[in-house]
DNA sequence: CTGAAAGCGCTAACAG
DNA sequence: CTGTTAGCGCTTTCAG
C-alpha cells in the first residue's frame, strides 16, 4: 500500500495531525519539526491521497468541463485557459468529451457530479436538454456556460458577442460590393447561431434591398462545410461569397469551391470564424473572425469560483468579450466576369 | 448538502449498511427492502460520493490518461476507444494534456498518482524523462504505452508495427517509380519515428541503387510539416515523393506543395499516415498507411486492466497491431515531364 | 436478510 | 507548538 501520514508520523515520533499540518500549511509547526516530517515525507516518497482529503475537507478542488468536442481548436484554445486559471487557483479540471453524443452528455454529467466537482463548464454544440438543466439546477453547484441558451439564464456565461460576429462579416463583405452572400451555419436553432444570423442578415438588410443572403444549416466542421458548400453551388447560383460558423467549417467550404473548379477569392470570398492557427498558412489565409478564446476560458473560471465562494449562485454573471474581423487573403471584391 | 446514505436509512427505517448493499449488489437484501430503498433513493436524487466510495474500497475505479496534443486526430480516436473500453469496464478516465510541455507533464503524472489512479495510459510525443519514469515504477502502478520508449522495456505497450509501416510507404512509391523520396519526419530520436524511419530506408536501399531518401526532422503536424516540405522544396531538387508522419503534417506539406506552384500527384506524390477522416475528403484524397486507433485504444486498457487484476506488474504484454496502405489519388508514377 | 462496528486517510476544532 | 478526538460518506466483516 501506499504511504499514509501514519507512516511519517511514526517514524518522526510525532502525532499524524503534525504531520498533516507540517505538510499543509506552515502555521503552527515548529520548524525543525516541520522540516524533519517533510524530509521523511519525501524519503519515503509520500504522495497525498486526494479521496480522503477531499471527503475529510468535503470539497473535491475539482472542476467538470463539458465539451462536445475536442478537436475543434478553438475550442481547444479554450480549455487551454481554462486548465491555466483552474490550475493557477489550486484546482483541478475534469475534461468530458460527449463527442456530440446526448447520451454520453448525460451520463458525463452525472459522474462529474458523482465526483463533488466543485463547478461545471459546459460547451456543448447542442442545448442542453430539459433533465440535465433540472439536474444542474437542483444540484446547486456552480454552472458558467460558453454559450447562451434559451431558458436558462439562471446560469452564468462567458461568450463573445455573437451579434456582432455576424454583423462584421455580413459588413466585411457588403463592402467589398458583393450581392448575394450566403451563411453556411451550424445546427439550426443553437444559441450561439441564431444570434450570429441575426447579426449578418442585419448587416445584409441594412446595406439595400438588392443585397440577398441565403442561410444554410448543417454540422459546424470540415465535412459539413464541404456538404453545405456543395449544396449550396449546385442549387444557389449567383452567391460571391459565404460566411462561416467556424474556421473548420470554411477549410470544408473552400474544398468543396476548389472541387467545382473555382477558387478563392476570385470566384467565392470567404469570411471563418475563430482565427485558429490554420487560418494563417492556408491558401489563401483565411480572413475570419477573431475573439479571445484562451481569455475566455480563464474567466469562466474567474466566475466559477467566484459564484463557489460567495455562494451567490442566485445571481449569476455574464461576461461578453469583443471581437474583431481578421482581413487576410480570402475575401476580395466580387470579380467582375461572375458579378 | 448533498444526499448521504444516512438520509436514506433514516428515511426508510433500515440501517445504513442495507442501504448501502440495497445500491451496490442485488445480493442478501430483500426484494421489498431493495425496491424501497431504491425508490426514496430516486426520490431524495442520491447521488453517491465517489471520493467517500473510493476512498472506503481502497481504489479509485479511475485510469488516467496522458497524452502530449489531443486536438491530434489520431490520438483522439484512440482516446475514444480508451474511453469506451474504460466505461464498460466501469472506469472512469482522466484525461491529461501536455500540450508537449515537459513541465507540465511531470505535474499531471504527480497529480494521477495523487488522485489514485488504477493505471495510466501514456501517450506522449517526447519520451519520458528519467524521473518520471522512475517515479511511475516506484508508484507500482500499471503503466501501458502507446509507443516503445528505449530502456522502458518494464512497461507494457500497445503499437503497430511501424517498421512496416514506414516499409510499404517507401515501397509504394518506389514501385511507383519514383527515384528520390524524401521522408518529412516528427522529433529525432523518437522512438515511433526512429523505427519507421528504419522500414522506409530498408524499402528503399533494397529497391536498388539508383534511389536515394532524403530524411528530415520537424514538428509532426501541419505547421511542422509545411516548415520541413517548404524547406525541402528549396534545397532538395529532384524529389518527386514525400512521406509524412502523420496525415496532419501531410497536409501540411500538402499546403507547402501547392504554394510553390506544384500539384500533388503531378509533381510529388505524398503518403500520409493515421488515415484520419480527413484524408478522404481532402483534394487530392490523401493516400495513407492505417491503423487501428480505436481497437488500440480499447486494448490498451484491457491490457491495464489485467495487469491491475492480476498483480503482474513483473511481466509485461506487449500488443502489436497490423498496418495497412490506403491508396488513394496523392500518388502516381512520377510524371515524365520533372522525372 | 439486516444491524452494529470498525476503518479507509485525512482534516479540524479543542485542549493542553 | 503539539496531541487528542471526532468525524467526512461509504464499505465490509462479523454477529445475530
Amino acid at each position: 500500500m501506499a504511504v499514509t501520514l501514519k507512516d511519517i508520523s511514526i517514524e518522526a515520533g510525532v502525532d499524524i495531525a503534525t504531520v498533516s499540518r507540517a505538510l499543509n500549511g506552515s502555521y503552527g509547526v515548529h520548524k525543525n519539526t516541520r522540516a524533519r516530517v517533510l524530509k521523511i515525507a519525501k524519503r519515503l516518497n509520500y504522495r497525498v491521497n486526494l479521496m480522503a482529503k477531499g471527503l475529510a475537507e468535503g470539497r473535491s478542488r475539482t472542476i467538470g468541463v463539458l465539451v462536445a468536442a475536442i478537436s475543434d481548436p478553438s475550442i481547444l484554445e479554450q480549455i487551454r485557459g481554462v486548465e491555466d486559471a483552474a490550475y493557477a487557483a489550486g484546482y483541478q479540471i475534469v475534461l468530458c468529451n460527449s463527442y456530440l453524443d446526448v447520451k454520453r452528455e448525460a451520463l458525463q454529467l452525472h459522474s462529474l457530479l458523482e465526483k463533488r466537482v466543485e463547478g461545471i463548464l459546459i460547451h456543448s454544440v447542442e442545448a442542453l436538454n430539459k433533465a440535465e438543466i433540472t439536474e444542474l439546477v437542483e444540484s446547486e453547484i456552480p454552472v458558467v456556460l460558453f454559450h447562451q441558451i434559451p431558458g436558462t439564464s439562471n446560469f452564468s456565461s462567458v461568450c463573445m458577442n455573437q451579434f456582432e460576429g455576424g454583423f462584421l462579416a455580413g459588413k466585411h463583405l457588403v463592402d467589398l460590393g458583393h450581392r448575394r452572400i450566403a451563411f453556411l451555419s451550424g445546427p439550426r436553432g443553437h444559441g450561439n447561431f441564431t444570434q450570429r444570423i441575426k447579426g449578418f442578415t442585419k448587416a445584409i438588410k441594412s446595406s439595400g434591398n438588392d443585397i440577398s443572403a441565403i442561410i444554410m444549416y448543417g454540422q459546424p466542421d470540415f465535412e459539413g462545410g464541404y456538404k453545405m458548400a456543395t449544396e449550396m453551388l449546385k442549387k444557389h447560383s449567383g452567391v460571391t461569397a459565404a460566411f462561416a460558423p467556424n474556421d473548420m467549417t470554411a477549410f470544408g467550404i473552400s474544398q468543396a469551391v476548389f472541387e467545382a473548379g473555382l477558387s478563392i477569392p476570385e470566384d467565392i470570398s470567404l469570411v471563418g470564424f475563430g482565427n485558429t492557427e490554420l487560418t494563417k498558412v492556408v491558401r489563401p489565409p483565411l480572413t475570419t473572425i477573431h475573439h479571445p478564446k484562451y481569455e475566455m476560458g480563464q474567466a469562466a473560471v474567474e466566475i466559477l469560483l467566484g459564484l463557489a465562494k460567495n455562494g451567490r449562485l442566485g445571481v449569476p454573471e455574464h461576461r461578453e468579450f469583443g471581437i474583431r474581423l481578421v482581413e487576410r487573403s480570402s475575401t476580395a471584391p466580387p470579380s467582375k466576369l461572375r458579378s
